[in-house]
DNA sequence: CGTTGCATTGAGGAAAATCAAGTTGAGTGG
DNA sequence: CCACTCAACTTGATTTTCCTCAATGCAACG
């Protein structure tokens, strides 16, 4: 699900385009409507992006983490359509898009990584989409932790502890749902020792079950 | 929200890879789970296009017409991730995705466009992602039949009266609805007299009253 | 030590899903 | 041409799910 790159990747951009940005807790890695310019690929931290509507509406579109790329809904139009927050201190390696397409002409392979970075966003929103569409509130929830849990593990950090960065409302932002709903979904998942909740921290204790919940809505307690 | 090539772009295309393929209604264009090739640039017709989960659940995740582009989301696996189904007959150009990669590294300006298109697609899907996650039932169906009325317009087509190509049921996977909701919120509009409902044929009678019912959930009834 | 933001929990209500008839309309074949 | 079939659609009744509103708990912080 996550847009990501590899460590050598992210090495290889940095060769070219270096300029590192640092973003505190709560500050803006851009916002809705201002003019884009560059890519923006995470070193180190957590982000969210989310877009707003005129009625004032919002919605998380996607937390985000190191390797990923953020930015490319907005190559479109040359505005950015959604606002970038950091939820932790974190660290971004600006990609100037001119540059970067410039030196894609160079090195098809780059154009073509970048195609399939872009690609993977699409495939990812379409998950989401199934998410939102279709699925109810427990599952969508299950679907998050686990999403959660194999980036985590991808990077090297525990697949079955972790913490979380963003508050419920967030949370229920992204997935369609309201905040309480967001809670008593994960107490009723801690209720059946498939997870232990303490505030932020998460514990899976029974990644399996967990994945049943994902995947079966016949399958209800 | 579409993702379009006008049509001297689309002539442009078509000058380096033209080969053709008509796809009859109901037919598929692609199956989830091949491979991937080519892209393909709709020259008439309307299609949709859906993903599967495991357990069966299906969620439409587009209807797509003429100048339109299928087959992003099969770039960063090289495997189609969904099917794309011909919901009237449709004729297509098929474009060899190798090719336009070759072709747009000697054509920066294709390149870029090319860029735009797959951006482009990622800020429909975070409209449809904040449709999902944020709208009742009829706000869904009137922000869908403006979507719709605002393509045909676009291409030459009235905004006002046109036909559906796909039934209720496509429309609920496509909007996170059943059938008999979809079928209802239709009802309301046409109770209100802001269109008219002739089994697939839909007349926007009143445009600001259907545009209020998108942006407004406050102001119900 | 009160304030503030975040989280949990309960009760009641609204929205949409589900279940269940009917209706319509486009073929199909007698 | 008419009866028949089948799929798509509409509408009503009931149930489920989630939202809304409200009270409370809890930890961090000045």
């Amino acid at each position: 699900m996550p847009v990501g790159l590899n460590s050598h990747e992210i090495q290889k951009l940095g060769d070219v385009v270096s300029h590192k940005r640092k973003i505190p807790r709560g500050g803006y890695l851009h916002h809705t409507g201002t003019k884009f310019q560059s890519l923006f690929a995470i070193r180190s931290g957590f982000l969210k992006t989310c877009v707003l509507e005129q009625d004032g509406r919002q919605q998380v579109t996607g937390f985000h983490m190191t390797g990923e790329l953020l930015g490319l809904d907005a190559i479109s139009s040359e505005i950015h359509t959604c606002d970038a927050v950091a939820l932790e201190d974190s660290e971004v390696c600006e990609i100037p898009f001119a540059k970067l397409e410039e030196i894609s002409l160079t090195i098809p392979s780059l154009m073509h990584h970048f195609h399939k970075i872009m690609s993977r966003e699409i495939v990812r929103d379409h998950g989401v989409m199934l998410l939102l569409g279709s699925m109810k509130a427990e599952e969508r929830l299950a679907t998050f932790l686990l999403n959660l849990s194999r980036r985590f593990s991808i990077r090297g950090y525990s697949e079955y502890s972790f913490n979380l960065r963003m508050t419920r409302e967030e949370i229920g932002s992204y997935l369609g749902l309201k905040l309480e709903t967001v809670s008593r979904a994960f107490s009723k998942l801690q209720d059946e020792n498939i997870i232990t909740v303490d505030n932020k921290h998460i514990q899976i204790n029974d990644m399996n079950r967990l994945k049943l919940k994902m995947g079966n809505s016949s399958c209800v307690t």
